[in-house]
DNA sequence: TTGTAAGCGTTATCAA
DNA sequence: TTGATAACGCTTACAA
């Protein structure tokens, strides 16, 4: 015990219980045909040596590893801390590993995180920033590797795709602001471009012009409270100021409204209404008690995982025309009515 | 390439090239002794086939994967999420990857995620949340897996501890609220009972009694903005209510700050002085302002890294005594003046 | 149900 | 610098 071998293998195992290695690779396969007494003989064998299955090992000659990877800018956002959160949870929960790759945004550094996730052999990678290569998802495909697109705006052979409808919350939004009898609307955005923020501004727009109102549209920066402070700058400096304005995000809106009460002395909602996008914990906070559009988080990682555990089986029959088609899935985001719209 | 293989190996990569397995290893090991020639004829021949170095198999026969855990509880949370953020980041820069193992917390589930590090072969783990068994850190270390414990209160051999001291913060804090002249210090805390929480709180006592002041101490709950609102009532509904408290979290001030504010009416910082710790995000947004001690995550995450580098050498040449001792660093929580306290 | 033996894709050792 | 060969620890036909 005082010089014990670094690693213990199956082997070990073996000669300790007197059986083959077979055996004891068996009594730590789910599933695999072996009796009681040899598993139980085995494990008290394995036991006693410390024994651990050596995943790396498993996966190589099973060509499947076990390990999902998360690539993922801005972890510490709270609206992708949770997603991540949700993630981890319902993967472990499925048997998988959740490998974590952080992004710079750039879709690059995304191709980068799919080269680790191709090496290390995942059986799948959930994206939920930015887009890669084309190239690169290829061969992440020809890997056998399935892909979960959060949020994304591209379809992928083999893969999923899980959105938001845009257009209901938008609808939801200006009857909102309609009946708190808002005139000026506006949208705040962050330059970020991404597809599906863009299509929330797009909505709002058309739901806006669909009841007569025109609406004043900010860009600025990335999706975050400093930007929500900046854009509430620029819209409420205005010659025509905004009564009403949704946000992007929960993170813009806690900005903006910061900003539009600590430096514009405003009143949310009686001076100005305001509408988030998310339900991040903070918009739930009393400071903000703010009304928004919750993504349901945990549904995605939920079901994207049950489609992982339900392709699984196709891995090794590829049927390459059935598989060049992708899944979909969309989600409505249900309003969360707080108080930072009149009448809400 | 219709029907390309799905799994491209180096031998095959060899085979293009015309040159030996061998040859192709090197090409892809950094500093391995290759001509620059053979290095471009390989790489270009992987190229065109598409070869990506399977991880499983190194780190088989390396005994060494590349991988280390992260293994933490509630990830959603503003201080661990940004925690999770910097490791990951400082992490993939030094060319290792992240496994992220979500706990509930329990030293049970906590074991159960060092499992999956041993059987993954994990290079080292990160503990940021739970303390594990004994017994399976002992076969972690065994297995020349290194540990890294952040703000835990044990010390493990072979491992490193990252520790706050929380007695100069707690002066600090008895200072600046004699300062703003306070009267009645109080600490609300979790019930969650974590060995760094409890120095904060005894920390606080302490150094409040060095200066001649009682401390009312209230515990609820986990460290969340919910229980922060608990406290709050708690505390404010009291005969003698505090005019000075320290929370033993931004989040558990945040909670705290709300209540006092839009149910008991106060003030703050004229009615009531808060002091927080973490420097959340959340604590520097204008509704909250929070005067806070500010845990230097990012420093935490280069210098835990740079550690796990440094004693990467050590794996193959073990001299047990003296890895039978671990290492410890302890930092400082530098105070964020903001406008939570009179006089800051 | 159990044992035997042949891989899985690498790297490391040793010659050349 | 390059190439052959032996591990690394496991799973899985196939045979018993």
């Amino acid at each position: 015990m005082q010089n014990e071998k670094a690693m213990v293998s199956a082997q070990d195992v073996a000669d300790r219980a007197g059986v083959s290695r077979s055996a004891v690779s068996r009594a730590f396969t789910p599933g695999a045909s072996v009796s009681p007494a040899m598993r139980t003989r085995v494990m008290k064998a394995a036991e006693e040596l410390g024994y651990h299955v050596n995943h790396l090992a498993r996966g190589l000659v099973r060509n499947r590893s076990g390990i999902v990877c998360l690539v993922v800018s801005e972890i510490a956002t709270p609206y992708r801390a949770s997603l991540v959160r949700w993630l981890t949870q319902y993967l472990q929960e499925a048997g998988k590993i959740a490998m974590l790759i952080n992004t710079d945004r750039s879709d690059n550094s995304v191709s980068a995180a799919l080269q680790q996730a191709i090496n290390f052999r995942a059986d799948a990678s959930i994206i939920l920033s930015g887009m890669p290569d084309r190239n690169i998802t290829r061969q992440c495909y020809q890997h056998g590797q399935r892909i979960i697109l959060i949020n994304r705006d591209e379809d992928l052979p083999g893969s999923l795709s899980i959105h938001l409808d845009a257009q209901r919350a938008a609808a939801t939004a200006v009857m909102a602001f309609q009946r708190a009898g808002c005139r000026h609307l506006a949208f705040a955005n962050s330059l970020a471009g991404t597809p599906s923020l863009m299509k929330r501004e797009a909505a709002f727009i058309t739901e806006a012009e669909r009841a007569g109102l025109q609406v004043t549209v900010e860009r600025f920066g990335t999706t975050s409270y400093e930007s929500g402070q900046i854009l509430a700058h620029r819209l409420l400096t205005r010659h025509q100021r905004p009564d009403a304005v949704f946000c992007v995000t929960d993170l813009v809106a806690c900005g903006f409204m910061d900003e539009a009460r600590h430096r514009f002395a405003l009143r949310v909602p009686e001076d100005i209404c305001l509408i988030g996008y998310d339900n991040i914990a903070q918009a739930g906070w009393s400071s903000y008690n703010l009304t928004t559009f919750a993504q349901p988080v945990e549904q995605f990682a939920r079901d994207a995982v049950s489609w992982l555990m339900q392709t699984e089986k196709n891995e090794t029959g590829l049927t390459p025309q059935n598989d060049q088609q992708h899944d979909s899935l969309i989600y409505q985001a249900d309003v969360v009515w707080r108080g930072s719209v009149r009448g809400g």
